[in-house]
DNA sequence: CCTACCGATCGGTAGG
DNA sequence: CCTACCGATCGGTAGG
């Protein structure tokens, strides 16, 4: 604690700065959601804030700085709305389910006003070069290996067909889950959702039953305290 | 036929300037389907073709003719490269693979240098509104619409099975040939397509036995002749 | 956070 | 198809 004197200037104030920089996000990542990252500006994001152009530009000191502050505080978005409710099911299939509904709820609550964010960066960079793309590239590839992941672990657990690829699978839903996204988009309906989500629960019943309908009879309990 | 004295000056020679029509639209759709249909820039492409500006804006008039020309010739590309092979099989389940493969196809031989261009504006204007969302939506209508309609007809044919709902199926194809579109671009890996082209098997497969194997013994031979 | 500025590029026009 | 422009906007800098 300091002296008294610099009480009424609020010493240390850091919210001043601060919740500029993330006004700023937070409109650079509606926008990039809705329009792309190519098309932020540091002129626009001003005009809609109501500040200089310089004044933007300062928080961030480069273009490139701006996007990739953007991308990375989507990401954290993405984080809290979808990975973390997904992951928080136990473990087996439960989690795979969870982290499929809770991707599908994150697009019909239009967490983002564009839709998700990364499908939208998906489409915009995947043949483009550059950072963006390589951490698109690593971004999904992650995406779709830990959804992978959690389909073997439901087939350690008896919970899915052994004879199921995992990646194989993954990919399916994943591809119900992107269309779904854009679907809902492009026509302004999000009941278009219930059209990934049907396609996710029809590949996962294929999968627990087997495709001719021989389900392994007593599968074992597993191990919820186990990690993947 | 005119006199001779026109002769030298090759009377009404239109390819030069359709020529070049011709050109900044090809090289509109190849930049296009790269980096979008709002990367598209009249200075940009001169540059590109070695002309002036004004060169380049005296054959639109404006940006927006500039686009919807652009789209255009992309859908007549896309009409010689999937739709006509697609429709050329013979009616019935055999239709409906060939114009999934003829999809698959076109993306695996790289058509457009940035991969499937409606695949692109899809994300890029699904939020967007204005008169390039409301054609993709037409087109995403379209094309949807034709799948499902493929499949009421092998369903009438008795090569897919009654309980099939077009809708759903015809939305989990499409589903996996775009994703196949997307990650193969992504990850600069043509064989990504297989994962798509697998994905459109299995479902076929699928709705071929119904969902327990239990399979109409004998299909009418259908009409090869009525319409859809 | 501001004003004031830089060179480059944007879509578009005038006139040929 | 060209040169020569227009006002607006771009990313970025200087200096406060």
């Amino acid at each position: 604690m300091q002296d008294q004197e610099l009480d009424t200037e609020e010493p240390r104030r850091r919210s001043d700065g601060e919740q500029t920089h993330a006004a700023i996000l937070d409109a650079a990542i509606r926008l990039a959601s809705i329009e792309g990252l190519n098309s932020l500006t540091i002129g626009r994001l001003a005009r809609e804030l109501g500040i200089s152009k310089s004044g933007v530009f300062a928080h961030f000191r480069s273009k490139e700085r701006l996007q990739e502050e953007t991308v990375d505080a989507a990401g954290e978005i993405f984080e809290r709305e979808v990975l973390t409710p997904g992951l928080s099911a136990p473990e087996g299939l439960a989690q795979l389910e969870a982290l499929c509904e809770a991707y599908l709820s994150y697009v019909e609550r239009r967490v983002f006003p564009g839709g998700c964010f990364f499908a939208h960066l998906l489409a915009e960079f995947d043949a483009q070069s550059g950072p963006v793309h390589d951490q698109m590239e690593s971004n999904q590839r992650g995406w779709l290996g830990m959804v992978a992941g959690m389909i073997e672990t439901a087939i350690e657990r008896g919970e899915l067909d052994p004879a199921t690829d995992p990646l194989q699978l993954a990919f399916e839903l994943h591809a119900a889950m992107e269309l779904a996204n854009y679907l809902s988009m492009l026509h302004r309906d999000p009941s278009v959702v219930d059209r990934g989500r049907r396609a996710i629960r029809d590949a996962l019943a294929r999968a627990t039953q087997g495709p001719r309908g021989s389900r392994s009879t007593s599968p074992s309990p597993g191990n919820p305290q186990s990690g993947g």
